[in-house]
DNA sequence: GTCTATATTGCGATAGAC
DNA sequence: GTCTATCGCAATATAGAC
């Protein structure tokens, strides 16, 4: 079942959603143009979800919701900082490919915030704030990274270069290489962030 | 004149619009509301500025277009790629000082964009990504930077770097050191970033 | 579960009075 | 230049038929 022929309204329904409100932001899609576009009766969007607001936030916490697991996932293991860190970047990067709104749901919350944002994306956003920022603290008490570092200026660094791609990546097309992969952009910027944080005394090891 | 209390109402309009627009996008901002913010009558929006997307397009145009200008005067100058960059960093910060809403007006944009993206941010857009890859690629050329950079991708991550502290700001409060300055925070991020990518076998020499 | 028809509200814009 | 009043439209939501 739910293959794209057989599906439901009301998986047709969240699967036009997410892109429209993903790429135009809550406010700018009416659900007219959800219903149009998943050929279900404009009715149907109440009947389901309660509203429009509903359904933006339904779609909204799955989204983030994913984010959160990564991080209680990546919190609980037993890596050096700097691993974490990596390992953030790599689960990011994963869950983008199975949820590849992710980033513009969430920066459209950022940038523009809605109802939503104190209810939905603030508990998400300080966890991964405080992820960071752990990782960078244990990482200086622990000498791995270079001791005059500013944690919070870094934690938001590494949070731009890991989540910026995916919100930019339809405007640089002409500017990335042949098969140019989403991987390799967000880790290289990671791995040369971090060659310009790691405490240059440390031979750096897993802990 | 055009002090708080006596200024004209085309002032008022404008200078409420910016916040709104930026802030919240947009399809979210009702030209009911500006005018109420600005304490206006409805009708002088029309009448002043034909219409909200218009007012919109406006208040858009003047932001990126100083972005433009910055570009455009660095580009001219005799420095070394790697001092363009910085140079770039810096005049942005500056432009923030004078321009406290133009990256939420851009990544509103950018995010979720409106009809405007096409006829106005697209230009400056590219213009930015064109400058970046260019110093890059003169960098790499000149051996100033290291050899095996992708310039796309570094250009993304600098522009990350240099515009992503003014969106996130208002979430990252409480990681950041007492008494925080703007400038602080990008510079040093673009400064760790740019160590990763020197050539090491450069001696840095202002060319 | 799905549809039509409609209620209701809020939108942007403007004609016309002052 | 500014305001009131209103038009026309599109929005969300829902009652009720099927």
């Amino acid at each position: 079942m739910d293959d794209e022929i057989g599906k439901t309204p009301i998986n047709r329904i969240i699967d036009v959603a997410i892109p429209l409100f993903a790429m135009q932001g809550f406010a700018a899609v009416s659900v007219r143009e959800i219903a149009k576009a998943a050929d279900v009766n404009i009715a149907l969007i109440s009947y389901y979800f309660d509203g429009k607001e509903k359904l933006y936030s339904l779609i909204l916490e799955k989204h983030v919701g994913a984010i959160a697991e990564v991080v209680d996932t990546i919190s609980k293991k037993k890596e050096s900082p700097v691993e974490k860190i990596r390992h953030y970047a790599e689960s990011f990067v994963q869950l983008h490919k199975r949820l590849p709104y992710l980033s513009h749901l969430l920066y459209s919350e950022i940038v523009n915030p809605t109802s939503c944002f104190d209810t939905i994306v603030k508990k998400v956003e300080s966890q991964v704030s405080n992820f960071l920022y752990d990782c960078i603290n244990e990482g200086i008490t622990k000498g791995q990274l270079a001791p005059d570092l500013e944690p919070g200026y870094v934690a938001i660094a590494l949070n731009s270069l890991i989540n910026f791609y995916f919100i930019t990546r339809r405007l640089s097309q002409k500017y990335l290489p042949e098969g140019d992969r989403i991987e390799d952009c967000v880790y290289q910027a990671v791995e040369t962030y971090l060659k310009g944080i790691l405490n240059p005394n440390y031979n750096e090891i897993k802990i």
